[in-house]
DNA sequence: TTTCTGATCTTCT
DNA sequence: GAAGATCAGAAAC
């Protein structure tokens, strides 16, 4: 099978404009592609919508930094936390309302070697290949900044319409039947913790193991 | 295999 | 000033 058949045609905005905890599950299996690589998701967290969700960014209310999830469907939200690492977000939801599903993980299916690189740093930095442990094609993008760096997704990339022509797009992929989704508790999160909002394809090797809160130590 | 901890900085209170 | 939608490596088991 070509890659064309594997990726499929792209989504159009009509499937993002939906409630996040819809999308999510519907994005499992879809193609999110950057470039030369192109990313199968297997695992996703949804975020926000019409209702309180103390675990989402938008809880408060708009600001600087989530402008882009109150923003048109379809869009990226990529955000910087832990002072290291960028998370990327696909937005959901009309205009107005902030709401997106974290794409938390995925199969590499194109691109690996430039992904891999991307995983690596420089070829002369002090993360050179050479000392470091290497990275099995599983760990490419499992876990959400693990993700965002195998997709070449930063700061600058935040606020892209990926429902437009140009590098960054989501393709229909091979959906998944329903049988096959898992759902739970969502990770990392300490509100909100109980809403079973993160799903993810049941017994794919590329998900990332499962973290509840924990709150850190002061130094 | 599981648990713990340091790294690092933006955002919000 | 404190916490955070995390990760990698070390230590413990």
């Amino acid at each position: 099978m070509g890659e064309r058949e594997l990726i499929g045609p792209p989504l159009d905005r009509g499937f993002f404009g939906r409630p996040s905890d819809e999308v999510a599950p519907d994005l499992l299996g879809r193609v999110f592609v950057h470039g030369p690589v192109a990313v199968r998701l297997t695992e996703v967290e949804a975020y926000g919508g019409p209702g309180q969700d103390p675990a989402s960014h938008t809880y408060r209310g708009r600001s600087p930094r989530n402008a882009v999830m109150f923003g048109e469907p379809g869009h990226l939200y990529v955000y910087f936390t832990y002072g290291m690492h960028f998370c990327a977000n696909l937005v959901c939801m009309p205009e107005g309302i902030g709401s997106a599903v974290l794409l938390r993980a995925g199969e590499v299916i194109a691109g690996a070697e430039v992904a891999r690189a991307r995983r690596l740093g420089p070829a002369d930095g002090p993360s050179a290949p050479a000392a470091r442990r290497p990275i099995r094609d599983r760990d490419l993008a499992r876990g959400p900044a693990r993700l965002a760096v195998a997709l070449g997704l930063i700061r600058e990339h935040n606020g892209t319409d990926c429902c437009v022509p140009g590098p960054m797009r989501v393709h229909a992929g091979r959906p998944v039947d329903a049988g096959d989704v898992g759902a739970g508790p969502r990770t990392g999160v300490a509100a909100g913790a109980e809403t079973p909002w993160r799903f993810w394809i049941g017994e794919d090797p590329t998900v990332s193991p499962y973290r509840r809160h924990v709150p850190r130590r002061r130094g």
